[in-house]
DNA sequence: GCGATATAGTCTCACTTGCAACTAATTTAA
DNA sequence: TTAAATTAGTTGCAAGTGAGACTATATCGC
């Protein structure tokens, strides 16, 4: 008789952990800073570049639906948490880039949450952070998903 | 100054990988059972064991929310796919299994899925695959969720 | 150059889900 | 014994989200 385990069945266990993880995660900019996670996916985006960039942008390679990135920076805009200039070149499109209270907010998050992902990560050896993160890497390379190794520059469409 | 890169933040990828997996699958239940996800879980968990089993217990070993499971039950018990008995000895609660149908969509679902399951990993070698599971398990232990290897007659509260 | 097609971003709608209140049954403790 | 607290399961409500229509702009093909 065929059975399956749901507790040894890989995609189960990656939902189950990753809305786990998020959930630990989401206290931190939640509680603290008021941010929901397409908020923080946002500020995380913008925050890592220099260079202003589009909500298409963000869409894409956060894998976020373009009607809750939208939300996202319209309550962004709202907070000044950033600012949003028209492209000269493209006038359907607008860049965004954080204000300076956006990237004061920014580098006050990022060590929390750093601090964070090292704590769930605190149950494994570096040797073995470093292979689960190349694993989940080759996983992510056949999904398609976008990775660090890529540069943001290559991702489709931009 | 301090950044981070959500691509190479783990947080981020397991959520974005959780998400992607799941909806790969889902195909599967959704388009060609008409199953969702919470309705999924409930099948899962039903079809591995062999007693019947309470609600709670699949909201608890699943972590999903009661209420969530509480309508997926009410769908299924409307699709005559499983049946629910009185406790004796608790009325308060119901002890869940599934019909004949039930298992036999059971039986005809699961080969398609861990067929998926093997697409997915397909990226990794076989000796790749047990070191990702039980990496897998490590974080799933120390952010105390359940799994295979522990029994599921020592779930919390059970 | 101009009509057809595509794209950026916003908005409405429908659906899903978590929360919390609620009912009914059980357990605890005084 | 009985009042208070606990638990299983259901339901109403509100918040969040994806699909897809829509507007404005840009590009493509003839």
């Amino acid at each position: 008789m065929t059975r399956l385990d749901l507790f040894s069945f890989v995609p189960f266990r990656l939902n189950r952990l990753g809305a786990e993880v998020s959930a630990a995660l989401s206290s931190e900019y939640r509680t603290r800073y008021g941010l929901d996670i397409p908020e923080w996916r946002v500020m995380a985006t913008l925050g890592f570049r220099d260079e202003a960039c589009s909500a298409q942008y963000i869409s894409q390679c956060t894998r976020t639906h373009k009607s809750t990135i939208s939300r996202a920076v319209t309550s962004l805009l709202g907070r000044a948490l950033l600012e949003r200039v028209a492209n000269a070149d493209d006038r359907r499109e607008f860049r965004l880039r954080l204000t300076h209270k956006g990237r004061a907010l920014y580098e006050e998050l990022i060590p929390r949450l750093l601090r964070r992902e090292q704590e769930i990560l605190g149950c494994l050896s570096a040797r073995e952070r470093d292979e689960f993160a190349r694993l989940l890497g080759k996983i992510e390379d056949s999904l398609d998903l976008v990775r660090a190794s890529r540069p943001m520059s290559e991702v489709e469409a931009y």
